[in-house]
DNA sequence: GCCGTTTTCGGCCCGACTGTTTTCAGTCG
């Protein structure tokens, strides 16, 4: 029987946290929980090895207590205290917590005064007015109760929106607001700040003495909709594309102190308040007070919040409680755009892309890129525009043509082969060597069971003519959850044969994640950061992978395309030996 | 349930908002 992943894991303590929240238990103990949950889930090792290894006490947030759970889980296949708990709480009752305005405790009445224990069951009782009977139910709490089981019926996810998609009206609104002459400064603060996959909402922080005259300017600006909750704090909005806006106002000498409060991550606040208070400081976004004197310090710039506590300035990115704050941390230089020499993934007309090979080159050339592999889709893509083998020999012509004519940038002549169904590809060997660039990657049969999946690009892994994998988990942000494969058996094999794994820049796959890029990179895999662009204008999207990469705690040297090219060809897999 | 310049017990971030409330618990970010 294969260990059970690290998602796995995570997903058992955190149902326990659930459970022994509905239980009574005291906070801090499904705290407790929740923190183990996301060590466990963020690990970069197999966290079932470690248990067998008796080493997961070493991941912060496990002690013997939880080691003696996930022992018993690999063990037995089961936790007794999970079962006896899913027997006392119905899953209907958990789900009930997930709905805005009803959290454990008014989730455990509505159980044990109306023997509610479904969704469905809920929304009767809201419907017959038997709720508003409850002490500390109204009629409002009905209304929000039914508001909130719709909403949960129409859309099945939360409404996020991908990252690009959000800066592009966070920046806008920012642009705008400096342009006032009531704004001293505006910033993105938030998650977007942070560049997760999705957000929810945008933040933006204002410093500013005249806060009327700010929400003035926030409401006329164009890419808002409608403006509501307006006062001298600030204002909430709502952009044309449906995302929601929350702009915060400060005067300019507590800017930093917001400004560091909104981008949270709330993880990441949580640890950072608890180092001030054993330095016997309190830290919120209304500034720092010292016990000791009572005094409360103001920080105009965010930086000074980090000094003010004795830490190392913490780069918006790395803000996620993921060691950023533990002792000794120094920021890493991280990866830039700007230190991106080629791209490595992109489509011509050939395929399924809208440019041309001499359109992409020059737009490449345009950002500053030194080579471009030209890596359209190979022979049995599906979609059409499949490129046979004939076919591609034309087109590696007509790649080493236009490399002749376009002056300034390298052009490479590559393949995005497929990875079929049982690891092999869809070209000869003999075809594939005669490339500069093979990316192999799964575009077909996405939903295979973990072991087969895992095989599968196990063998694409150690096949000597595949350079990387691109978008190796298939993932699409919001629409498709990444495949079965085991990740970290894909990342161990990459780091034996020195094949490149791919953070994939397209907006919805960001392919490797931050989490397992940084996993990747830790075990001495090499990574390379690439657009997937389909068209010339696209190619910018390299950014969003940079952007993983950061998050990943990536420095140039884990970036294999921050090399020039007669570096990184004779580093191709092909080229090692053993 | 975890953890330690408060180390094996006694703490565990901070503030705003909401609705129902006569002084605040629960929820949220």
């Amino acid at each position: 029987m294969a260990d059970p992943t690290n998602s796995e894991l995570a997903a058992i303590l955190d149902e326990l946290g659930d459970l022994y929240e509905l239980d009574g238990a005291i906070v801090h103990r499904v705290v407790a929980y929740r923190n183990a949950a996301k060590a466990v889930r963020e690990a970069p090792v197999s966290v079932a090895r470690l248990v067998r290894d008796g080493r997961v006490t070493e991941l912060p947030g496990i002690g013997a207590t939880l080691e003696e759970k996930l022992a018993t889980y690999l063990a037995t296949g089961a936790v007794p205290a999970l079962e006896r708990l899913r027997t006392a709480h119905p899953a209907g009752v958990v789900a009930m917590t997930k709905l805005p305005g009803i959290g454990p405790r008014r989730a455990r009445r509505l159980h044990d005064e109306l023997g509610i224990d479904t969704l469905d069951a809920l929304r009767a009782a809201c419907e017959s007015g038997r709720v508003r009977g409850l002490a500390g139910f109204g009629e409002r709490a009905e209304a929000r109760i039914l508001a909130g089981l719709d909403a949960e019926d129409e859309r099945p996810r939360s409404v996020r929106v991908t990252l690009p998609a959000a800066l592009d009206v966070a920046e806008r609104i920012v642009a705008g607001l400096r342009r006032e002459p009531a704004v001293a400064r505006a910033e993105i603060a938030g998650s977007a700040r942070r560049g997760v996959d999705a957000v929810k909402d945008v933040d933006v922080v204002v410093a500013s003495e005249d806060p009327g005259a700010v929400v003035a300017a926030f409401a006329a600006l164009d890419v808002i909709a409608a403006t509501e909750a307006s006062g001298d704090g600030g204002a909430r909005g709502l952009a044309h594309t449906g995302l929601p806006v929350d702009l915060r106002i400060v005067a300019p000498e507590a800017f930093g102190n917001l400004l560091q409060h909104l981008t949270g991550s709330k993880e990441h606040n949580v640890r950072l308040r608890e180092m001030a208070v054993r330095r016997g400081l309190h830290v919120s976004e209304h500034g720092i007070l010292d016990d000791a004197t009572g005094e409360t310090t103001l920080c105009a710039d965010e930086p000074e919040v980090y000094a003010r506590l004795g830490l190392a300035y913490v780069p918006a990115e790395l803000r996620e409680d993921r060691g950023e704050l533990d002792a000794g941390f120094a920021a890493p230089a991280l990866v830039e755009l700007a230190d991106l020499r080629g791209d490595l993934h992109c489509h011509t007309v050939a395929s399924d892309g809208r440019g041309t090979i001499e359109e992409m080159a020059v737009a490449a050339r345009e950002l500053g890129r030194e080579y471009l592999a030209i890596t359209d889709h190979s022979a049995s893509h599906g979609f059409g525009n499949e490129v046979s083998p004939e076919a591609l020999v034309r087109h590696m012509a007509a790649v080493r043509a236009a490399d002749e004519r376009v002056e300034g940038i390298r052009l490479l002549a590559g393949s995005e082969v497929n990875i079929l169904p049982d690891g092999s590809l869809d070209y000869d060997d003999d075809l594939l060597a005669q490339l500069d660039w093979v990316v192999a990657s799964v575009h077909s049969s996405l939903r295979m069971e973990s072991e087969p999946m895992t095989a599968r690009l196990l063998r694409a892994v150690r096949h000597p003519l595949v350079d990387a994998i691109g978008h190796p988990t298939g993932r699409l942000i919001g629409r498709r959850r990444p495949s079965a494969v085991d990740v970290e058996a894909l990342i161990d094999a990459a780091a034996q044969t020195g094949t490149f794994l791919e953070i994939n820049g397209a907006p919805d796959r960001r392919d490797l994640d931050d989490v397992h890029a940084r996993s990747a990179a830790a075990r001495g895999v090499r990574l390379v950061i690439v657009s997937d662009a389909h068209r010339p204008a696209t190619l910018v999207n390299q950014r969003w992978a940079v952007l993983s990469a950061r998050r990943a705690w990536l420095g140039p040297a884990d970036v294999a395309n921050t090399l020039g090219w007669e570096a990184l060809e004779p580093a191709r897999p092909r080229h090692r030996v053993g």
